[in-house]
DNA sequence: TATAGATTTGACCAAACGGTCAAATGCCGC
DNA sequence: GCGGCATTTGACCGTTTGGTCAAATCTATA
């Protein structure tokens, strides 16, 4: 909330590493079965000392979906950068690609806390992504009109990129097992990224 | 497991109240978030009784995600029904999508239990799951021997399809709020698994 | 080095948790 | 209606949980 001074760097470091203590035990338990001494141990502190910093475990577990928002916001940038359908979609599930890849544990909790109703981002729903998806949609509807894409309904098409993207980091153990299990490597995550490209580019274009 | 003389009626119905309510808190709260007292209180039978038909909380959990994985399956099969290329994709997403709606808290638990890197799951991950990728793979390899696909990995086919079809039960709230709070009607539903079938055809038939 | 504030930590607490138990009740063939 | 078994349930238990507290320690500035 409040960055006044912006002065003591310890307290920076630790709320860093609680925080990203926390983001694991979070994703890894959801938050019903997380526990602060979990945490703790994690992050290699004694737990009164996490209450020192985020007083409740709910808050604690706010200023993690927080974090998890602005990556969120970062790769939904992306696809702005271009006025080109094709060249736009390619950026943004490559950036939801990698975000998937690099901070799997984002993904995560994200899908925990939609699962559960998002009761700490509700507000959220309700705002800034509404409006991100209705000012996308405009642009989606406008590729239509110029015969660029085939009629589709713009948000079906957001839900495919989401889950599609998404699923590379919530089901990284699936995915795993299924390949003998090792997670994939860069080579392979990349072969995926382009065939996903290929597969809704093709599947979206105007015949 | 064992279900020998199939006379206890009473026994049947209990077991199949509890498993429901058990199903919607696991879903709702995750495992870890999940407390007995509070399926005792959704099935609306004593705590005690619930330990009654399920000594604990883990093989309560164990059934519930057993049940899971029957409709998975169920929903699996329908890949083989045809040998059109079109129109067995069509018949599974179809499925898939269908399974989505009607059972959400089943596909949640799935979710869950695959983020919290399926510890009661692995098995079945290693055998049937890898065997019915393996044997679906083959067929698919198959379509594109024949010239009706394009030079697609088919696992990346499957995730897609999986990550798609589960999404809308997954983040049914998600949908719900960018739709003012109304989750998708029939209508809508079935407008979704239309433009996902079409996009994923044309996404994945050679050209 | 004196001191005020920030930080750390072992010990502790009330509440909630999963699970137990024995007594009570229901059910059904005889 | 009796006897044996299945089922139900209020009361209870040891442990774990999120959270507190006051004393101890560190840090920075003058």
């Amino acid at each position: 909330m409040d960055e006044s001074i912006a002065k003591p760097s310890i307290r920076e470091g630790n709320e860093r590493a609680i925080l990203a203590a926390a983001e694991s035990v979070f994703a890894e338990h959801g938050f019903g079965g997380a526990t602060m001494a979990a945490i703790a141990a994690r992050a290699g502190v004694p737990k009164p000392n996490i209450h020192y910093y985020f007083p409740t475990k709910q808050r604690l577990y706010r200023a993690v979906v927080e974090r998890v928002l602005t990556a969120w916001l970062d790769a939904a940038g992306s696809f702005d950068t271009s006025a080109d359908a094709s060249e736009a979609l390619t950026t943004y599930i490559g950036a939801k690609m990698d975000l998937a890849r690099e901070m799997p544990l984002s993904s995560q909790i994200w899908a925990s806390e939609i699962m559960r109703g998002a009761p700490v981002i509700q507000d959220f729903l309700d705002t800034t992504l509404t409006q991100w998806v209705r000012s996308r949609e405009r642009v989606v509807r406008k590729w239509i009109a110029e015969g660029k894409l085939r009629p589709i309904e713009p948000k079906f098409l957001f839900y495919m990129i989401w889950a599609t993207t998404q699923h590379y980091a919530n089901a990284a153990h699936e995915i795993a097992s299924l390949e003998n299990g090792r997670p994939l490597d860069d080579e392979a995550f990349e072969r995926a990224k382009r065939q996903i490209v290929e597969t809704i580019l093709s599947g979206v274009a105007a015949s």
